[in-house]
DNA sequence: CGCGTGCTTGAACATTATCAAACAGTGTGG
DNA sequence: CCACACTGTTTGATAATGTTCAAGCACGCG
């Protein structure tokens, strides 16, 4: 499986490794980039362009869904719901993320803008042909799904074992890892598109809890938080440690 | 995607849905039943039967793996762990399941066994052209795949959004469900095969939660502890209904 | 300028973890 | 065959992490 196992590896795209344990590929899980001209060029032929508003729905969980999309800009969140409200979201989505194939043609999560988004959208017909004809989209498709699947068994580990500061942590580290990159500079500054409440259903956390993980982290220096929405890494070490070690994220909270 | 739509539902074999929101996929995420006889005949020619004792390690985190396994019989355990020893365990796996595949060749979780087990071992090559020149085939593991990712995101919901009581009441009902079913008999017995801190590692709980929450649905006549690995389901609507709903779930552990 | 939504902070509480000890089941060796 | 030890399970008491409820704050928008 030499082929195999090269296109499988090019399907994370190389990136700094935080540490063995917290693979980059967390918060992309799955995107295909320029690297891939040929497949590229096959989706452009059967892909439409299409615009969504802040928090418009573009697929529903549960409900028959006929496209696949890709997002050429802005974020989106995978959400899914309990009977009783509460709220899971399973991933966030970046520009060169897929979404919606799988299962039966049934969506398994609810997709909505966390901000004004361009999609490419491919009618499922088309490409379900495009897999028959293309092994190795097929192939690269499946090292996708492959990779989310990891993706998502990472998070079941944070979410299920690591304790409410190191989620926080890991996460802001994961998502500054992933911003457009001043990679040095010790000033870096993310942006979150998404708000506390988003990031609580992430994390499997309470708003609250988010706010006071934030204060925290500002008390120690390690981030700054400008606004609602835009927060600087001070100490990034700081941060990924905080994120790997229990005992380093401190016992208390306050 | 006519092909793809009805291959991709095949992939999870129909059983009694639970509710609408608890996926049977759950504990049984992958599985070609013998409802592919092409592909399962393609398989054997490259398969060779192993065996392995309880507790083997079969593939490690981290390490290369170059084959892919289905189980034959037996179960396994799926495990990811924190550099510290905090354990999760993504999954269990049964019989028709498949693991080994993907990420570029290297194992993202230790497969272990739970008892004495058969599997088939395919090696990593010969499973690549098999998927290469094979369309149906490499349809087919694309579906299992998305089936696992979505068994996955349940999971996620589970472990971040439930009480501990709820999990393990979704656990047991989803469990018992995937049983060799002497279906409609009131005194349904279920055998597991994994200790407590196994089935503690899946949901995110410790040991003495676990032992705990077995005791709360005994004393709400809802299961009985024959011994420690056979638990026998008396009231399996409410079994279901606690592990859906937070209020019928209990506010007291006791 | 004022309202509304979302964010922050505080205090009390609850669920689940931790620590500790007893108990049970299983296999071993005398 | 029984005693013993070992490991896994159960139960109890205590404590901690994170939630809930509640109030104030701030930013953005009409």
């Amino acid at each position: 499986m030499t082929a195999l196992a090269t296109t499988i590896s090019a399907a994370v795209p190389g990136r700094r490794a935080l540490t063995t344990r917290e693979r980059p590929a967390y918060l992309r899980p799955v995107s295909t980039s320029a690297d891939r001209p040929s497949l590229a060029a096959e989706l452009d032929r059967i892909g439409t362009v299409v615009n969504y508003d802040r928090d418009k729905t573009i697929v529903e969980e549960g409900a028959a869904s006929s496209y696949v999309f890709r997002v050429a800009s802005g974020m989106l969140r995978a959400v899914r719901l309990l009977p009783d409200g509460r709220r899971c979201i399973t991933r966030f989505l970046v520009p060169g993320d897929f979404f919606g194939f799988g299962n039966g043609g049934t969506a398994t999560d609810s997709v909505e803008a966390l901000n004004n988004i361009t999609l490419v959208r491919y009618p499922m017909t088309s490409f379900g042909a495009l897999l028959d004809r293309n092994p190795t989209a097929a192939r690269q498709f499946f090292d996708m799904i492959c990779s989310e699947l990891s993706a998502a068994q990472d998070r079941l580990l944070l979410v299920s074992r690591k304790t409410a500061l190191e989620r926080m942590a890991t996460f802001l580290a994961l998502f500054a890892d992933r911003q457009p990159a001043k990679a040095g500079s010790k000033d870096m500054t993310v942006k979150l598109p998404m708000s506390r409440g988003d990031i609580a259903d992430h994390l499997g956390l309470t708003v609250e809890t988010v706010s006071r993980l934030l204060a925290t982290l500002r008390a120690r220096q390690i981030i700054d938080v400008r606004n609602a929405s835009e927060i600087a890494i001070l100490n990034h070490p700081a941060l990924l440690a905080a994120g790997e070690n229990a005992f380093q994220a401190g016992v208390n909270l306050l």
